[in-house]
Order: structure tokens, then C-alpha cells, then sequence
DNA sequence: CTGAAAGCGCTTACAG
DNA sequence: CTGAAAGCGCTTACAG
């Protein structure tokens, strides 16, 4: 049915040892009967079987790509970096979204050992070395972590300064001269969330401010989270004056209630995320954000897990790229501006 | 290293063709043989090498999934519906974008022939039967053509009613009282392009409004674009009162022109967009829009895949959706209840 | 009901 | 420099 090998070896008089060599560019193949296969296989429309090659070679161009949440912008932009990179190199993705469920998480990945992947990217959504991560170091199947990492499990991991991404949010609308800055955070199991915490909370100390407990929100990371959170807060005898979302898909979440409410932002409340989206200029109230390099956390992750494969014995190596501070109007510091 | 099915058979002291029967779910084996199986593959951790698997069974547990834009949030969602799908049946998805790029649409799909999926769910990005497009056609393989479609090329196909959403749209511009109503769409040799083009021109026509061919910018899908055409629509003498945009990329970069030329949306032009977005109602001027099932396409298109699969001699099958209409404040519906 | 054996399409020492 | 042959980890007729 499909052309095989072999066809290509019988079309062009030589062994299936030649194509192959020719195949996996062996330099000791001669040009003439080099010209000859390439011919062959031109003429065949043949295409050399993955599933075989990747059984027999010790080698895979396959690699698993799993993510927490397919629905959020921000793993979108880190899916494309990935894709770039693999399509410059003839490698496949395999995708996987867990949905931020750790069950799913391991079926996943015992999917990737099952499809024999070279290696994985993985954005975890569990935060203890389970079995099913274990097994796949045990297996010498290299993960590179992105995004978020796991406290225990050594690996090549991506991110982005947390902390300090979030103390410049903060620190800019106390600049502006907000008083009452409240946080509205993402499970705080999750070690990013935890850095951005951290972050918020130095910026407050460090200009004197009060950590007061019930200004911190803690959520799930989805929209409809922020939504209630956001109610609560506002609704409190002392509202804040202020707000630094920790996600794009709470800040949504946040903005949507804010507007039910017939707050004004940043007239009421000054509004900070972190993470940006492509429409974040574009939306009711054009958004102050710290922006993710995402694409280039993409690329990062594929370049770690390129050089694991090529030195597996390789010391581990996290790379931390920088924020962007990008203000637009919800800080309010367009208002600031005319007031002086 | 890995544990192989040689493995677990001999340590369960069974055959290696026992083994195979019971993780294939094979009737035949007894219940007692089957029980130690299963045992000794929990004790080891084992992981069936679905590479060998392909390469012998006539059967492939991974399928293609090929669209066109993924910073696109239509493709998000429907990535997000086949994904679903997939899991619950243990398939896995190999995702490959073309970047609206037909070469690369052709790399592509000879990738995923090498791959040996199962078969593909395609959203083209060329219009005319390509020869890797025939090539997997020879090779038996299956393809579900999703989104768009290929003039001259028969498959599975799922799409959406976009002549008569565009319809829809315009219609209800048409009914806010607006004369000159523009459109914004992508490529016309995109035959979706084309449906909602015809959509447009029908709803005109029957209204007994003049087809002006100045109102009509044909842009390439993008933000970019929007944002010339409509700022060429706007300077023009006799600007349009009403824009139907024909997706929701180009409907960010017409938004963001609007905004820049100070023009106040609905008040001066009133807008609707071809798809919806998570976000559209928090956008600076809440859209009125078509929404698309877009999930539910991604669904279908496994459905016809898994289908077609099953039953590979069974007649082509076109899957039509219905759109709906999303009434928000930038079409001008909330400006008109108050006039009346 | 179970096992021994052939074979899927490749790659890679091993000869020559 | 090239080819014959073994083998990767499975599945599946074929015997028994």
C-alpha cells in the first residue's frame, strides 16, 4: 500500500542498508548512488516511517509538550515558541492539556513514555515528585519544566522572575499613591503563584505599608474564581484602593466584576496584572501589566531540552528571564500625570 | 531499560502473545491468566511501546491535528474539543500549525504520513488539492477537513453556517437603521472568506440597499490588516456608518483604529464581528457578535474521524453548525431601544 | 485457551 | 564503500 523502504531500495538497484544511509546522511555513501536514491524517493513520493525508525534507532524525533490549561492565552503564545523551534527542526509535538488535574497529569505523561517521545516539556500541575514523574527519570526520559517547577525534582527548567515581576507591580501603584493594595492569587500550592506573593509582600514592606491579611485572595486560577474573590473584596467594610491580579484569566475575572459593580477603574480601584495578553490595550480598561516573554519561554524550554538530548550527563540548568513593566490606564498613572 | 512486554510475561510466566491479548482487551484469555498480567503490570511499571504497536498492528492510536493560526483563539477552542475527545478514548494528538503558510501545510502533512497516524483533522490553509493532500488520499489516509474547506477535494467536513451568520449579522445592522454598512474580510479565495462575503451581499439585496464596492476591504485574516483597511474605510469621503468584520483578529485591529481615530463605537459606526471571543464583552467596546461553536467543531470532526475510521467505505459526510448571534453594546441595539 | 514463530519497516554492527 | 542479516517491541494467524 504505502511505499516502503524497501520499493525505494528495489527502484533504485541498491540495498535497503544504502537508503538508509542515505537517509541519515552517511557521508560514506557515494554521490552517484546517493543521486540515484534521492531520485528513487523523489519519484515514489516515499516517506520514511517515524514509527519504525523510532523502534529501532535509539534515537526519537518526537517530543511531548504537556500544559496545564490549553483555554489561557499565555500557554497558547508558549505553545507557538515550542512549535518554531521544533519545525526549524523536523521535530513533531505531541500535545497534551492536563486541565490543572494531577490524575490527568500522570495518565499523560505515562502516555508520552507509551509513545516513546525523546523528551517532554511540562508546564506541571502537580507540585510533589509523583510516581509517574519519577518513573520517567527513572526511564532517562529528560523533562524540561516551564513555566512552573516541582520543589524536589531536579530538572532544566524555564521561568520568569515571579517575584521581582511582582514587586514591580506592586511598587508601582504605590508609587501612584495607592494605600490599600490588595492581591488576588492563584492557588498558592503553585510555586509561581507563592513567588508572586512573595513579591507583592516585600514591595509593601519594603515602603512600610501593613500586610493586612484580609487583602490577600486566594483563588484557583480561573476566571470565575477572581469573579467571586473580587466581589468579596469590594464589598468588605474597607475596600482597597488598589488591586495586582496575579493571572490574565483572574484578571478578566476581576475586570468583568469591577464593571458589574460600576467601579471605576483606576478612578476607585487602580488595577496591575501580571501576565499580558495580545488585547490587553484593547479591553474596557486598557490594562497595566507585567508581561511574560511567553514565546521566548517556548524557545528556552526546546533549546534545554535540545541539550540534554545532545549531553544527557549535563549539569541541570534553570534559565529566568525577565518581566516587562507595560502600563496603560487601569494604574492609574495617566491620572497621576494631570493631577500634577 | 524500559520494561518491555517480554518482561512482564516473564514474570507473570506467560507467553509474550498472553500479554499482548490482554492488554487488547482479547476475550479468549482466561480470567485467572489475565488477573496475573495485569499484576505484573502494575509491579513493573510497564507501558505498552506504542511505536512497536504501530508498526506491526494495522491500527494507530495517534491522530493529526493541523490548523492554521494557532495564536488564532478560534483554533484555541477548537484544539481544546478535539483534545477532549481524544483523551477519553486514549488518542493521542499530534498538533502541527502551518502558519496560514501552504508550504508549510505540505511539510506538514508529509510529517504526519511519517508519523503514521490514524488520520488528520485539518483546517487548510490552501485551496486548491494539493499533491500532499491527494498523496494521503493514495495512501488511505483519512482526513477531516474542519473550519474550511478544499473545492475539488472530497472528505469529512465540519464548518459552520457562515453565510448564513453573516446574514444574520448584517441583517441586524440593517434593522438598527444603518445605510452604509462596510465589510472587513479576509482573503476572499478562502471559501469561508467567500460564504460570508455572499452573506453580506445577500442581506444588503434584500434590504434594498446599494452594493458599494468601496465597502469592501479585503484584508489576509490578520490584526495588521484590519487596522489599514479600516483607517482607509474612515478617511474616506463618505465613511461607512455600520462595519461587519469577518473574524474576530481583524475585529481587534478595527477596534483599536476606531479607538485611535477617536471615532466612538457604536455612536459613529456601529460593529459587529464574526466570532466570539472568551473576552469579547470586556473589550472597550463590548462586541456584537457571531458566535461559533467552536468546541462542538472540534468535537464533530473526531466524531466524523472516529467514523470514518471505523468505517473507512462509508459516503462523505458534511457537518453544518449554526452560528448565533451575540447582541452586545457595539452594534448600537442598547443606543436604539433608548431613541425609541 | 495458550504458545511458538513470522513479520511490521526500519538501523547498524559485521563482513567483504 | 556496500550489502546481508539480526533485531527493536509488538501483533496475529497458525497449531495444538
Amino acid at each position: 500500500m504505502t511505499t516502503t523502504m524497501k520499493d525505494v531500495a528495489m527502484h533504485a538497484g541498491v540495498s535497503m542498508a544504502t537508503v538508509s544511509r542515505v537517509l541519515n546522511h552517511d557521508p560514506t555513501v557515494t554521490e552517484e548512488l546517493r543521486k540515484r536514491v534521492l531520485e528513487s524517493i523523489e519519484i515514489l513520493g516515499y516517506e520514511p516511517n517515524r514509527a519504525a525508525r523510532r523502534l529501532r534507532a535509539n534515537s526519537s524525533d518526537v517530543i511531548g509538550l504537556v500544559i496545564s490549561d490549553i483555554k489561557n492565552p499565555f500557554f497558547v503564545s508558549l505553545i507557538g515558541g515550542v512549535e518554531q523551534i521544533a519545525a526549524q527542526r523536523h521535530i513533531s509535538v505531541l500535545l497534551c492539556n492536563t486541565d490543572e488535574n494531577p490524575e490527568r497529569q500522570n495518565q499523560v505523561l505515562n502516555l508520552m513514555r507509551a509513545e516513546q517521545v525523546a523528551g517532554i516539556i511540562l508546564a506541571p500541575t502537580s507540585f510533589t515528585p509523583t510516581d509517574s514523574l519519577q518513573m520517567l527519570k527513572m526511564a532517562g526520559l529528560p523533562v524540561v519544566l516551564v513555566d512552573r517547577w516541582v520543589p524536589g525534582f531536579e530538572a532544566d527548567t524555564v521561568q520568569v522572575d515571579n517575584f521581582k515581576g511582582a514587586y514591580t507591580a506592586v511598587r508601582h501603584l504605590i508609587n501612584l499613591g495607592r494605600q490599600r493594595i490588595a492581591m488576588i492569587t492563584g492557588d498558592l500550592a503553585i510555586p509561581t503563584s507563592l513567588e508572586r506573593h512573595r513579591g507583592y509582600q516585600s514591595a509593601l514592606l519594603e515602603a512600610g505599608l501593613p500586610l493586612d491579611p484580609a487583602l490577600v485572595k486566594e483563588g484557583n486560577s480561573q476566571q470565575n474564581s477572581a469573579q467571586w474573590l473580587t466581589h468579596d473584596l469590594m464589598e468588605s467594610a474597607t475596600p482597597p484602593d488598589a488591586m495586582f491580579v496575579a493571572n490574565n484569566l483572574m484578571t478578566l475575572g476581576a475586570l468583568k466584576v469591577l464593571r458589574e459593580m460600576k467601579i471605576r477603574v483606576p478612578e476607585q480601584v487602580a488595577l496591575v496584572s501580571f501576565d499580558d495578553m495580545p488585547w490587553s490595550g484593547d479591553l474596557y480598561s486598557p490594562l497595566t501589566a507585567i508581561s511574560q516573554p511567553t514565546e521566548e519561554m517556548g524557545h528556552e524550554a526546546m533549546y534545554l531540552l535540545l541539550r540534554r538530548l545532545a549531553e544527557p550527563q549535563s549539569s541541570f540548568r534553570t534559565v529566568v528571564l525577565p518581566t516587562q513593566l507595560i502600563v496603560r490606564s487601569s494604574c492609574g498613572a495617566h491620572l497621576h500625570e494631570e493631577q500634577h
